[in-house]
DNA sequence: CGGCCTGTTGAAGACATTCAAATGGTGTGG
DNA sequence: CCACACCATTTGAATGTCTTCAACAGGCCG
């Protein structure tokens, strides 16, 4: 058991990663840059999600927390009992990292081929979607507050801080959201927001 | 053994996939649409590459050849056999599935942060580095053919056809590349190639 | 209170797209 | 064998979206 500070890095490019860890509470974003600045986010790490794998993989990207944040992690040695005497978990971490392989690939789509304001909606999307699954009514405005400040959520859909801006002022002036605080987001029309993303129904949303 | 026209689908987005098969030659997309036309392509079947993950998960993309394609495949029954009496190999599909998702998380940032230019140097650099990887020599220049038309490197770069040939036509005139014929390209400078991706030195190359 | 950081808003500019037309290569039919 | 049609690709000009540059607002902490 683990904690980081907002900003903190949990591990970098090029690290050996031995460690396979779930997120407690918090978010981290695993992001590539490009020398120049330029900066990518490829995943984001929200609770329940896993960081690492077994076999100890060379780190291809930088891991932040973005939140303060608690990772459970198991050691190597623990880890290896725990395979022995678990048959089916590395099933489970095959499958675990096919879900992220789609959800990854989602999101291609998003920063390949969608506008921006599709983006920020395909983003709001993942976030309420999320909400739901945990448990709440589809039916009233869904409520969170986004794991990303405006730079990072920037860096997550492929734009810049004021596009990100700007796509949220015309989402809530268009009546779609609400924004009651900086980080937090009412979505109003849960249904109006997916016709937002440009997707089709509800054509498999990233985790 | 199957074969496959140019064109011809594999398999659908939404197929239960019950087979696991490798690319013996020729390639295919994996792509994914958007309803009102626009297509992402989410990844490239090329020889070697494998299709499908031992477990029969639900296909989220299209499968599609663009060239004449033949593919090996494992009967469900068959590779059963085959995980019970070689345990190391589901360690490797957990490998092979770890290598498709650093892939993809790669071209997202070829999707999220590059320009036109970078993009399409990306691309070829990517199918330069195979041929290198393949025993070609790094310091003459290394010739391939473009696996996909323009149309489909244009899905897969996230930008338009006109946009695809401007970028090639512009690396040709600035003598980078040579375009003996429509899909033929011949990389006259790899380092200057490498250069033009924008990314730092040989920083993780999608397979 | 003043400084700093994050976020918003405005105006000008750049890059990729869109619309349109021309080129080139391939295959078919006369 | 040549003419023609068709397709992919290239090239050109105009448009649009997002970015860039800039200024401003609000919140938090020293």
């Amino acid at each position: 058991m683990r904690s980081y500070g907002t900003g903190e890095a949990v591990a970098r490019a090029g690290d050996r990663l031995e460690v396979v860890a779930t997120v407690v509470s918090g978010s981290a974003t695993l992001s590539r840059g490009l020398e120049d600045g330029r900066t990518q986010i490829v995943g984001l790490l929200l609770p329940a999600n896993l960081l690492g794998r077994p076999g100890g993989q060379r780190l291809a990207h930088d891991v932040v927390a973005t939140t303060p944040l608690t990772l459970c992690t198991i050691r190597p040695h623990d880890l290896a009992g725990l395979r022995a005497s678990q048959p089916a978990l590395d099933a489970r971490f095959l499958e675990m990292t096919i879900a992220d392989l789609e959800a990854a690939r989602n999101w291609m789509t998003v920063l390949g081929r969608k506008t921006a304001r599709e983006r920020v909606a395909s983003f709001l999307m993942m976030l309420a979607h999320r909400e739901v699954v945990a448990g709440a009514d589809p039916n009233r405005p869904v409520s969170f507050d986004l794991p990303l400040t405006r730079e990072q959520a920037a860096d997550y859909l492929g734009l810049t801080i004021e596009t990100v801006s700007r796509q949220l002022t015309g989402l809530k002036r268009d009546g779609v959201i609400e924004l009651p605080t900086k980080r937090g987001v009412k979505v109003l029309d849960l249904e109006r927001l997916l016709i937002e993303t440009g997707d089709d129904a509800d054509g498999g949303l990233p985790t």
